[in-house]
DNA sequence: TTGTACGCGTTATCAT
DNA sequence: ATGATAACGCGTACAA
């Protein structure tokens, strides 16, 4: 390339580097045919040798649910201030697609893994599937958020959701609601089991029924939502307040009962659970729970770029997240 | 590696590729050290003397906005297809960032790029920085989507915007609205001013009245949308019908219509663009334009496939929107 | 059918 | 200060 033009070989690299002292004027000469060029190093062959590509690998279940857009939109920009690049994938909550990703940016020699969703947070997880990981790990860093697997050390960043679950239910508590009912999410899922197990016991503490037919799973869709409230307002005897598995659920909840004519927040209160841009869209607009989504991304990547740096780092990071009290459960007097 | 603990070199590769007969039995043996080893092979050697690393840049400007998160979902799907992989880069709507990705992109020789938002619809663009597309170019194929390089051939995949604005306008007046107004949206902005162009003549070739301070432009966000209308609301002569940039400025302009009291679309019809997953989660059901985000991105990483296998595409390709009717503008009977 | 040797574009280690 | 040269891990003619 420039090599010939000009007539040195290996000074480019010092030159681009600025790995040696070179002269000016040679630097000059050199730095004028980068120029009229347009040379453009070779990030392959220097990752070749360098053993290091600057890439983090993201996994995610959903670019449809703004919850994850928003955790790496933190990540990423975390990662360019430390001089890393964020290569995204889109599991669409598949685990054959989760395991082609994952070889895929093994071979791509990624300096580390965010894991979010899919089999870190399955009830029932295939031992393949998590020793598959577990192989990985041995070579590259991995941080898992919202997850963990199940029989081994693993460094994972997440939200206390039972809290988040429990700040929901004393809420409405608080609010004088007796009544209370969960709508959306599946067993399948560790979350789903860690938030119902939060409802259960606050609703125990405080001595109020915990019904099964006021509880009503599915899946995190705003379809689900609509179809769970529109079973719940065909009921004799209904609660007064929903917890929703999250925001689109909710809105889906919100819909319906909008439609049927029920009142929210006067005849039910509905709340979500993300606190996504979509909860104060809405109206009325959302209650929810922020799982400080910006924040989560933000810390783990930093934890992956201690462990990547071969440093120590903490081996689980809990967030508090927040009660965000808005119209969907409470009108403003 | 394998090579060793074996008894060949580039017999492996063979195996790996199959581009080139092998024995049952030496290829079986391989196959077993490959298990158990867990051989992975480097994809960055590979691509360095494949000259092909399989991976397609995506340029997008905001990953909070979900109707980019539409479109490279469909590009995704149609890459997986292909044996692609989508390489991610928010720009965050910064030239400057736009232009590291563009670098970063280019020297991890990515087989191809397709670009949204930031300068290939900007009204004024720096000719440095159409520059730098053209140069990157002459190497690497680029797609653009719904933008262009003013004053330089390019491969574009585009939406109708003018005819999107039109059938929004049209179905304002065939409801019988005669004062309408325009909100959200800059004027540094191409599709702002086509979007303008098309609501300017669709009103005139209807003799209706087009009004200047019915036009409150600003910028893409719910904000905007927010702000924009309690203008409008405040105005002594208001329209009854609004046509909003997107999506996001319609659900704000909602928002401060509804938290004035006033009924949508009873008393105002307002419109949104780009059938976001939120318009129909809105309530009231955001009537709107589709752009079949989906399609697009699929469509653009067609072409693109093409283009990187040198073979001809079409240099323009423009799709039709549809008009989605929903509750925001006429309430079903 | 299989092994040898070179090249891909860099960086790093020696010499000079 | 700068020029050779050996890696890095893989594909691929070419030879065997």
């Amino acid at each position: 390339m420039a090599r010939e033009a000009n007539v040195s070989v290996a000074t480019v690299s010092r030159v681009l580097n600025g790995t040696a002292p070179v002269r000016a004027s040679t630097r000059q000469k050199i730095m004028a045919i980068i120029e009229k060029h347009k040379f453009q190093p070779n990030a392959l062959a220097r990752s070749l040798v360098n053993k290091r590509t600057g890439m983090i690998g993201v996994l995610f279940p959903d670019s449809s649910n703004m919850f994850f857009s928003e955790v790496f939109g933190g990540a990423e920009r975390a990662a360019l201030k430390l001089g890393y690049t964020l290569f995204l994938c889109n599991t669409f909550s598949d685990p054959h697609k989760e395991s082609e990703y994952l070889h895929l940016l093994c071979e791509r020699q990624v300096d580390g893994l965010i894991f979010m969703g899919g089999r870190i947070n399955a009830r029932q997880c295939q031992d393949a599937l998590v020793q598959e990981v577990i192989d990985i790990q041995k070579k590259t860093p991995i941080v898992l958020i919202n997850g963990t697997l199940p029989g081994h050390p693993c460094h994972r960043v997440k939200t206390d959701e039972f809290m988040g679950t429990q700040l929901l239910v004393r809420h409405f508590i608080e609010l004088g609601h007796e009544r209370i009912g969960f709508l959306g999410g599946s067993l399948a899922t560790t979350t789903t089991l860690e938030k119902l197990q939060a409802f259960k016991e606050t609703l125990h503490a405080n001595q109020l029924p915990y019904r099964q037919d006021w509880i009503r799973l599915g899946d995190f869709s705003i379809a689900c939502g609509y179809q769970r409230m529109e079973q719940i307002l065909a009921m004799q005897s209904r609660p007064t307040a929903v917890v929703c598995i999250n925001d689109y659920v909710a809105i889906g909840a919100i819909k319906a009962a909008l439609t049927r004519g029920v009142r929210v927040p006067e005849e039910l209160a509905i709340a979500g659970f993300d606190d996504t841009q979509l909860s104060s869209a809405m109206n009325p607009e959302l209650t929810t729970v922020s799982q400080n989504s910006d924040e989560l991304g933000r810390t783990a990547l930093a934890i992956l770029s201690r462990l990547i740096q071969k440093e120590k780092a903490q081996q689980l990071t809990v967030l508090a997240p927040r009660l965000i009290v808005r119209q969907s459960t409470q009108r403003e007097s």
